[in-house]
DNA sequence: ACTGGAAATAGAAACGGTTATCATTAACGT
DNA sequence: ACGTTAATGATAACCGTTTCTATTTCCAGT
């Protein structure tokens, strides 16, 4: 399941990584998929976005550290992106506002190159 | 309706605006509520936000340019806030890679001052 | 006022992704 | 082998949202 994963070059929903188990032969259930995908993304092994529709998505990354995704609307390809701004930025204004515990989400969807024409 | 709107201060779910129209005494159907939400939301007149759980929240917001909230996980209250620097990092790293018609959704959540004790 | 067609409304049912239930099966240690 | 524990997966429940459709409300024209 985690080498599966691993695999798939983009973001793709519980049910697409449950079709394409089952297409490689793999007898899983979409109950067993759901929690190998909680279980891997609280070890922070996967992670998490939502698509506009609110469908949650799932990707093994590159980088185990924080960082933001900018992903193909039409593909799921994603580019894993920081940007120290960004956090800065977040920071300043939840101290400005005298908010606390602040956390953030930050999502980018666009249309990669090959999807772009 | 869109002047019950006005009045509250925070996001609000589709529900509980149709619990306060109620409480008010207007004898108003959820589904009603739903369809004047999704109607003042595409003209611009409200904003709507997805709360961690995926739930949709709604709220008039004093700005109608193009701005983020801060909003309490608590109370819904919010704060508008605005950030050249965001967008300009956005537009950046969507041109570095290569993608188009990039959209970006930057949420933040915190608990305001009133419920960071 | 009366009327007829268009628009708005609201309850109920459907939808879709996700989660909970629970009986069955596999895995493991002794 | 045996008993215990953990993992699995079919089914049902969940929950916010959307669709369906019958009914009600509007309103212009007469
Ligand atoms: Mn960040
Ligand atoms: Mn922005
Ligand atoms: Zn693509
Ligand atoms: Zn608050």
């Amino acid at each position: 399941m985690a080498a599966a994963m691993a695999s798939l070059p983009g973001f793709r929903s519980a049910q697409e990584i449950h079709a394409e188990l089952r297409r490689q032969g793999e007898a899983v259930g979409l109950t067993t998929v759901y929690r190998h995908l909680q279980v891997l993304s609280e070890q922070g092994v996967i992670d998490t976005i939502r698509d506009p529709s609110g469908e949650s998505l799932y990707r093994q990354c590159g980088s185990t550290a924080h960082h933001h995704h900018l992903t193909c609307r039409q593909c799921g390809r994603s580019v894993e992106v920081e940007g120290r701004v960004v956090e800065q930025w977040a920071e300043k204004v939840a101290a400005e506002a005298g908010f606390t515990a602040v956390d953030h989400t930050v999502e980018l969807f666009g249309l990669c190159p090959d999807h772009s024409g």
